[in-house]
DNA sequence: TGCATTTAGTTATATAGAATAACATTGTTA
DNA sequence: TAACAATGTTATTCTATATAACTAAATGCA
């Protein structure tokens, strides 16, 4: 039984047909900037795969073992991520042994937020890979400066 | 019965912590081009608030006020939208008047899509909410010059 | 101090976007 | 003509994100 319905990737008909494509493109800041978003963001997850790890989990990782200690509401508003959809990916990491949730000391209602050492040596082999994809891209834009430009123009826009 | 609790905006409490904010956004470049999109996304969503757009219903009017006649298939293909999920997107638009679905002359299987004189009326008055939009854009990222720069890169990662 | 308000974490739930599978009808091609 | 492919469709799933409501604890203030 194989794929009876295989749709082709959307390239191939946007290709088939360049005065659809150009009318789809033209003056349209926001719709380029999601396309590129989105390419960018399927190239993370094919990379990071084998990790079973996606681009919130991974932020997540990196903000806490840059900020060992932090509380869950800290680490998930300076990400933009809702505290109560927080919990899910904390447990997740937790159960997969990266992180480990710490009652604070100074408020019994919060957790501190620390890596395991399972966790620092998973982030550290994700962030060889990430360094990869970044690099990647930094070539793709046209070296450094252009990445500094192109960061530049997407925090004006922030 | 105000909101009992009420969340603060991502942005105040990512300023609360600087040290945190540095830490989230250096060197990761998908991280500060999806912060980019999710802003401009929501401009969007703003400006048309009035007028119960969201984008990719905008982008769908452009791509067929531009190509008239054009089957489900080929529009859907061209924004990247699944034939499937198109369906509804197509029905709204056709439910409130805005476009029309003739059967098409060579192949009874499709349908051809077509604006109707309000749907182009419509579409008229969004892309000057649009071009007003795109034109602060424009502006933020620092000129016309800026945006080609910045639009280039973003076909780059593309 | 005592009481109202706010905050941290949590659960449950809702909504939107995007993806897949399967199907009828029609078109194409070997 | 028989196999295959394409169009539109429905149903379903998955993921991300958003909201409401609750508890326990902390804070503020009269």
């Amino acid at each position: 039984m194989g794929n009876s319905d295989p749709e082709k990737s959307a390239a191939d008909r946007f290709l088939a047909d360049d005065s659809l494509r150009e009318a789809a493109a033209t003056g349209i800041i926001g719709y380029r900037l999601r396309r590129a978003q989105l390419n960018v963001f399927q190239r993370f997850l094919t990379v990071f795969e084998t990790l079973q790890l996606r681009p919130a989990e991974y932020s997540v990782l990196v903000l806490i073992a840059d900020n060992p200690g932090r509380k869950q509401t800290e680490i998930a508003a300076a990400l933009g991520i809702k505290r109560a959809n927080f919990v899910t990916l904390a447990h997740e990491l937790e159960a997969r042994g990266l992180i480990e949730r710490r009652p604070a000391r100074d408020d019994k209602r919060a957790n501190a937020l620390h890596m395991t050492a399972d966790g620092t040596a998973f982030l550290n082999h994700a962030r060889t890979l990430h360094e990869a994809m970044e690099q990647d891209l930094v070539t793709q834009l046209g070296g450094p400066q252009a990445r500094d430009r192109f960061v530049d123009m997407l925090e004006r826009l922030s």
